[in-house]
DNA sequence: AAATTGAGTTTACAACTGTAAACGAAAGGT
DNA sequence: ACCTTTCGTTTACAGTTGTAAACTCAATTT
């Protein structure tokens, strides 16, 4: 059985698609092309395009409503989210990390009820941690140097 | 004048060419390649046309040493963390960035000394954090979601 | 000096992306 | 029953990326 894909890539341009229905639950193409169409200089067709993709690559589903179809979501937002920030990080020099979300928080709006979260999280991390986590860029020998 | 670019993006392939020119400070493609054949199983074709497009894109400087070259990078190995992880940050709703993050250090290996850093870090933060960060994925109606 | 080797440069090529017009069929108006 | 509006589908097309062979010189070997 073709089971949903969940490895679905999802694109620069077709994230800002996926945002809108994810946000909204479900949506005809009417209000994603109008909403889209305000928060950039995209033509309806660029938009239409973008929608098609995403529906035959598993990550809206489609229903139909009289002539037209309704979106929604196939895929979780948080899930997707999760997994490109993962796969981004798992490219990187495994010594650097660290300082990279360092800086990316540092850059990043956060809630108190989300900082408070990643501080308890960090607590119960710190308890188990490494002294230090080694540069993964080299094959074995050499020493790293971030 | 040519100023240097440092917007160049630096594609998941060419990823791994700045990764082992970065650890190493600098190399001949003799060793470049050599490290990325074992790593991966790309043909060194394919890897000399990594390196003359990161060259190409300003991204890795030459020194010409006798009849070869020796590669160096042009773009420090941490700045380019960092902007990767904040343009992958904000193309996702901002409600929902927290948990992104909470769910990537969970999946990270950190040392004791990283995650120190980071509680500090959040820990001053929290001092100025808002009470919530809201959905900034639709234009202003309707509510968010995430 | 001729043959070989090795480093960088060119060319190749399909898949994926961003961007969008053109087209076809169904629905609605007149 | 026609014309028009709409919505989804097809087609288009250049630029990027992954992957790699072919080619061009200069240097090294015999």
């Amino acid at each position: 059985m073709p089971t949903t894909e969940l490895t679905a890539t999802i694109t620069d341009a077709e994230w800002r698609v996926m945002r809108i229905v994810w946000t909204l639950g479900q949506a005809d193409s009417h209000t994603i092309i109008d909403l889209l169409v305000r928060q950039h200089d995209w033509k309806p067709a660029t938009i239409k395009t973008l929608i098609g993709r995403l529906v035959k690559k598993g990550a809206l589903g489609t229903t139909k409503d009289g002539r037209q179809y309704i979106y929604h979501p196939l895929i979780a937002e948080q899930a997707a989210m999760d997994t490109a920030l993962t796969t981004e990080l798992s490219q990187m020099c495994a010594m650097c990390r660290g300082k990279a979300f360092v800086h990316a928080i540092d850059e990043t709006e956060l809630s108190q009820e989300d900082i408070q979260a990643l501080i308890s999280h960090l607590q119960k991390k710190l308890t188990t941690a490494p002294t230090a986590v080694s540069c993964d860029c080299l094959p074995a020998d050499y020493e790293g140097s971030c």
